[in-house]
DNA sequence: ATTTTGACTTAAG
DNA sequence: GCTTAAGCCAAAA
């Protein structure tokens, strides 16, 4: 465990439901800390648990895939956010159409 | 304990 | 549309 945000961070990411993104922004809001945006990025980095915490659907504020170093990287990201049911427009995923409302 | 770094975000050129 | 700058946070060195 690293600190009790980063826990929530995992918690939270652990809600996303199937098929649906948030943004690190979002997390870091639901957590608490509305600007913590690149601690929950440090969060996904240091992921103690990837199967128990679905960072791929973690993307930044405007959709893009970043991060991931996982598998194939971004290639497998968003291969598996499509594979949920994921709105995808081009490279970025659309958050209009599956982004995680959260509460 | 201090400095550096990074899977962020927003604003500005 | 892309690059640069600044702001904020937590983990790692």
């Amino acid at each position: 465990m690293a600190s009790a945000f980063t826990e929530k961070i995992y918690e939270l990411t652990r809600k996303i439901p199937k098929g649906k993104v948030a943004t690190y922004g979002q997390l870091a809001a639901l957590a608490g800390n509305a600007k913590a945006a690149r601690a929950v990025g440090m969060a996904m980095r240091t992921n103690p648990d990837i199967p128990a915490t679905p960072c791929h659907r973690v993307v930044a504020s405007d959709g893009s895939l970043t991060g991931y170093s996982a598998g194939y990287g971004i290639p497998s990201k968003k291969k598996m956010l499509i594979a949920e049911g994921v709105a995808f427009k081009g490279e970025k995923a659309d958050l209009s159409l599956s982004q995680w409302k959260g509460k």
